[in-house]
DNA sequence: TCGACGATGACCT
DNA sequence: GGTCATCGTCGAA
């Protein structure tokens, strides 16, 4: 039990929406220019590659965005949404199924200097590190991440004991064009957290 | 080539 | 509640 780092192997589990529920409560971490910056995830989505209407990878879409989903799980989809905000997901499943993970919001822990410097905030409230666009900044990830490992010493993530953990499962958010799978609740946060993006 | 649009967020009233 | 910034991606032409 020495190390608490989830593994590679981990994020290679074939039950994405499990992943994602269990991923709440979990600890982000990354490590850039010599600055740590974590926190406890608070909001997760399960995107569940070629069945689900809503995943980029639907039907078994495969374009050079979408690539990097069909890849073995343990490495990180980056993309840019309307022109503005990127996105950050966790691959996970094995190679060919394009199941992804996209992280919404967590509650900052360590590094909030480091994280309102990049989000050029001044006071610390919940729009530092709610929604996916702000998670990323936050947390000092861009394009140049895509596809590199979530289980290295630049980013990784650690398993907690989860206190007081109140979990919600519903829909997710943004994705009205995916007819009935929107209705799908594979959207898990922690309703005790007032980091998260839509209640 | 070109046009439409998106897994959003900030700011306004 | 509404508006809109902003641009890479993708499919149509």
């Amino acid at each position: 039990m020495s190390s608490k780092k989830l593994s590679t192997e981990f994020f290679q589990s074939s039950n994405v929406v499990e992943l994602a529920r269990q991923l709440v409560g979990y600890r982000i971490n990354t490590y850039f220019d010599n600055k740590l910056t974590s926190g406890i995830i608070t909001e997760t989505e399960a995107y569940a590659g070629k069945g689900d209407k809503a995943c980029h990878a639907h039907l078994g879409r495969f374009t050079k965005r979408t690539a990097v989903m069909y890849d073995p799980g343990g490495i990180a989809y980056i993309y840019l949404c309307y022109g503005i905000h990127h996105l950050f997901n966790i691959v996970t499943n094995t190679e060919g199924n394009a199941d992804a993970i996209l992280i919404r919001a967590f509650e900052p822990d360590r590094g909030i200097e480091t994280m309102m410097n990049r989000r050029g905030k001044t006071k610390l409230n919940k729009t530092l590190t709610s929604g996916p666009g702000n998670v990323s900044q936050a947390i000092g990830l861009n394009k140049s991440h895509n596809q590199t490992s979530v289980c290295s010493d630049d980013i990784w993530l650690e398993k907690t004991e989860r206190p007081s953990i109140e979990l919600i499962e519903t829909t997710r958010i943004g994705i009205d064009y995916a007819e009935e799978d929107a209705q799908l609740p594979w959207r898990f946060y922690d309703k005790t957290s007032k980091y998260v993006s839509v209640k």
